[in-house]
RNA sequence: GCGGUCGUAGUCUAGCUUGGUUUAGGACGUCAGCCUGCCACGCUGAGGACCCGGGUUCAAAUCCCGGCGACCGCACCA
């Protein structure tokens, strides 16, 4: 849509190269289009694959973390479990004067003193009581608030045609791990720690969303939910990265109202409190790697910490990794949550399957166990009818305490009734305690693949020489290879196709084009971010060379024809550089 | 949701104030052909647009109303 007030920052270009080559833009645009829908071109697609290809070498293939696909609609229960119904709900109040709109319950903490938990649990009704009983009035311009309204930020839906169950479309993959969580764990050989990798779509019903790729209603979360045994939170990757730095914007200082970065080493971190689990620290360390390797500085990231408040309502901890970008400044791309037991708890709560996991003691300790046995032929006698209500007593009383007082005083009062020592039998068992069962703790990193997409096309872009390129890293780059004849005569398409289809069938992602002049063809490959440009040229039908060109450089070397698929991969895979492709060309 | 700005080919735009001269003009891109011995050369040709609906009028891209959408700001973003 053509706009003056957009501007032409870099946004503004980035979306609009982004529509005209085929990255990405707008769904629905025959019906006018729909805000918080994108809809990805074949460029797109591909750099997307490739962004999540680099996250699941990273985590699947190198730390054996497992990967699984689970539905996006999940019945109510699953969300009512994780608190997504009540904390997706948010109430709002509008300004019956000026009719800005405020959240309910961030007005009643600021100025009721309210607790966050009491909130949650109020209604609408005594949402309305508690504005009017502590006298809130729009901060704006001091008039008073209409009705409470819940905003629900959740798709809801209906799960079968004439069904009343209700579902919810997932606002986070997380949830698909958890409750396959006891499943996952025997997949894993019973063993902690195991890592769980989700990536898929996810909704969210955003109120307005007008940031492009940055915010959308559909998206897709890669979340990793990483279990470990909250006794034994030691990370074994961590001697490797303890060095590494990490920017943090601490809340402490944020409280502060400073906008300090704390560059800390690892180490650092957790010895001074700064990150609360090893686990958590270590995936923030790959996360800021990743971004750097998708062309993000370090100087462009940064870690800030969530305030209590800002926090979701599962975590105790929360960083979010923010990448510098042109237009919205500071924009999160991924979050660092420490969830401890959290989901997998209320989803032991909720569905009454047994989430925990067993874990045998290094020493078993033998332990004393001490049970009190009702006596009935004393108890019947002596109680009557209410002995059977006697003898339930004395089985849920404490024995500890009931063989105590037996013993100091004689009798035990259980309520109005004298419990006497011939009333009871008292057994001391001895059982070895092998193992315990408990709850595992879970870190969540979780990337917004949407988001990466963005940054890595913003970082990607650059000027030469008034012409765009998009200067991807080479392993994300949607086009690895363009093949060119130099002219369109003399036998050169000829030559130069069969090196596309020889790279082709090598398995490279090449492009063919021999439209227009060469220079222009160049050109074309740089603003679609092709990072080798191959030439077929004269020389070429003589002695089985080419020329290779570096998109970023404009260099050229010239290297054989039958050497390329071994060079080639080897520049794709990092292990060489442009400079070792062939021997440089001059023209 | 509110306020402001705005909506013309794939993209950027001219035209709108003052309705008719428009078969809606240009540039870039695209396609076909020629040309082209290395960085968007040139030439010939082709295809491609007034957001949607209603109204005013002899006549609407142009004026009015409504809808939809976008951008910016506010609010929201677990």
């Amino acid at each position: 849509m053509t706009n003056k007030a957009k501007g032409s920052d870099k946004f503004a270009i980035i979306n609009e190269l982004a529509r005209r080559r085929g990255f990405f833009w707008q769904s629905y645009e025959i019906y006018g289009g729909v805000g918080g829908f994108a809809t990805y071109g074949p460029l797109g697609s591909k750099l997307k694959q490739n962004i999540e290809k680099k996250l699941r070498d990273l985590f699947v293939n190198r730390l054996g973390i497992l990967e699984i696909e689970s539905p996006i609609i999940a019945p109510s229960k699953v969300f009512e479990a994780s608190g997504h119904v009540n904390h997706f709900k948010e109430p709002m109040v509008e300004c019956l004067k000026c009719k800005k709109r405020f959240r309910a319950d961030h007005l009643l903490q600021e100025t009721g003193k309210i607790s966050v938990w009491e909130i949650e649990k109020m209604s609408l009704k005594e949402l309305k009581a508690a504005i009017e009983k502590h006298k809130i009035k729009c901060p704006e311009c001091g008039s008073a608030f209409g009705e409470p309204k819940r905003f629900l930020t959740m798709f809801k839906t209906m799960i079968g045609p004439y069904s009343k169950a209700i579902g919810y479309g997932r606002p986070e993959a997380a949830q698909g791990i958890f409750v396959e969580f006891k499943r996952l764990y025997q997949i894993a050989r019973e063993k902690l720690p195991f890592g769980v990798l989700q990536i898929g779509h996810a909704l969210r019903n955003e109120i307005s969303p007008r940031q492009g790729l940055i915010r959308l209603r559909e998206f897709t979360i890669m979340d990793l939910e990483f279990f470990f045994d909250p006794e034994e939170p030691n990370c074994f990757l961590l001697k490797d990265i303890k060095k590494e730095k990490l920017r943090l914007l601490l809340s402490e200082d944020k409280l502060k109202g400073l906008e300090k970065i704390t560059e800390v080493s690892v180490e650092e971190a957790l010895s001074k409190g700064y990150i609360k689990a090893e686990w958590q620290a270590v995936f923030m360390v790959f996360a800021k790697r990743i971004l750097v390797e998708l062309g993000v500085p370090e100087k462009k990231q940064r870690f800030i910490e969530k305030l209590p408040w800002e926090r979701a309502h599962y975590a105790i901890q929360s960083f979010d990794q923010e990448v510098f970008v042109e237009r919205w400044g500071w924009v999160e791309v991924s979050g660092h949550a420490y969830r401890t037991d959290y989901d997998l708890k209320r989803h032991m709560e909720f569905s009454g399957e047994d989430m925990r996991v067993y874990k045998e003691l290094e020493n078993p300790r033998e332990k004393e166990k001490l049970t009190i046995r009702p006596v009935m032929a004393k108890l019947g006698p002596d109680f009557k009818s209410e002995a059977a209500k006697v003898s339930e007593m004395i089985t849920k009383a404490n024995p500890e305490e009931l063989e105590r007082s037996l013993n100091k005083k004689g009798f035990y009062m259980l309520g109005k009734y004298k419990i006497v020592p011939e009333h009871v039998e008292i057994l001391r068992q001895k059982i070895l305690e092998r193992g315990k069962h408990f709850i595992p703790h879970v870190v969540e990193p979780s990337f917004g693949s949407d988001r990466l997409v963005y940054v890595t096309l913003e970082y990607a872009y650059r000027i030469k020489e008034d012409r765009a390129l998009l200067s991807f890293p080479r392993d994300v780059a949607p086009i690895q290879l363009g093949v060119y004849p130099l002219v369109n005569k003399d036998g050169l398409p000829e030559k130069a196709l069969e090196v596309h289809k020889m790279l082709v069938e090598e398995g490279f992602r090449v492009e063919y084009d021999d439209s227009g002049s060469i220079g222009r063809r160049y050109a074309r490959s740089d603003e679609v971010g092709i990072p080798l440009g191959i030439t077929v040229d004269y020389e070429s039908l003589k002695n089985d060379t080419v020329t290779i060109r570096d998109r970023d450089s404009w260099k050229q070397v010239r290297s054989q024809i039958k050497e390329l698929p071994d060079l080639l991969n080897k520049f794709f895979q990092w292990k060489i550089n442009f400079e070792d492709l062939g021997i440089p060309f001059d023209n």
